[in-house]
DNA sequence: ATATGTGCAAATGCTTTGCAACGCC
DNA sequence: GGCGTTGCAAAGCATTTGCACATAT
């Protein structure tokens, strides 16, 4: 399995190229806009192959919709996000980790498993309060 | 706005003899088998009002589903849930609430809002290694 | 050659919405 | 009586899938 196919990598350098988190859609659509002609549902696939693989990040979004970047620290960490323009930290928490394992271990539960996110304004949109349309 | 219906106080009296975390569907389900005549629709709309009113808590699974529940504590708080039973235990975790302000706030964030809900197994399903087909 | 990958369009599954009828206040 | 509510069915969305065709290895 994962062939070397055009469109693979036509996604792979596209992710490359990004450096937010983008829906399956928003990648399509960028591709497209750049010439390149891939299937949506090709899109879908290989996002979700790549992810398998381990080498991309996906985030899922309030409304269920599911966000993908390249990863760039490898392990267990987390996301700062930006509501406004996406812009995204990684950030490690063995504290937070720590405090949610003793948390649950007192409550007798197990192999455990989280989700952690935070989103926010970034220093360029915060207090930002301009009523412009929006993303 | 908020009149009180047949079927708001259906809804609401569903949600109180329930313990673990609902999707609109199966509240919808459980209402109908219970011999209540409410529209899905009504349901969703109800839920998310409720919701907005802050009498429920929402989660949203991994697939992107809503699952409602009645608000035990009131205030921000975060969920350990029982990945086999529903099993639910709410906590706060101020330390955790500091902390990661802390870390936004490093990288010049502000308005946070953040997501954290942990999965696990609790006491009565720990080291279920069964092949059970699952859920 | 042949197992994989791709494209398209149809199908899913959850949730939302338009609109006329309905019922609480 | 009037305005929030409801129901139903249609519409929306993001995502998935069936299937015939193309292609990497």
């Amino acid at each position: 399995m994962q062939r070397n196919t055009r469109q693979r990598t036509a996604i792979l350098e596209t992710l490359a190229r990004q450096d937010d988190f983008r829906s399956a859609q928003q990648i399509h659509e960028q591709m497209k806009s750049d010439g390149e002609t891939v299937g949506l549902a090709t899109v879908y696939r290989t996002l979700q192959a790549l992810t398998r693989t381990g080498r991309l990040d996906v985030l899922v979004a309030g409304d269920g919709e599911s966000l993908y970047r390249q990863c760039e620290a490898s392990g267990h960490h987390h996301h700062l996000v930006c509501r406004e323009c996406g812009r995204t930290v990684e950030f490690l928490a063995p504290k937070l980790e720590a405090a949610m394992s003793a948390i649950a271990g007192d409550h007798g539960f197990t192999d455990l498993d989280h989700t952690l996110e935070v989103f926010g304004l970034c220093t360029k949109h915060s207090r930002t309060d301009e009523t412009e349309p929006g993303r």
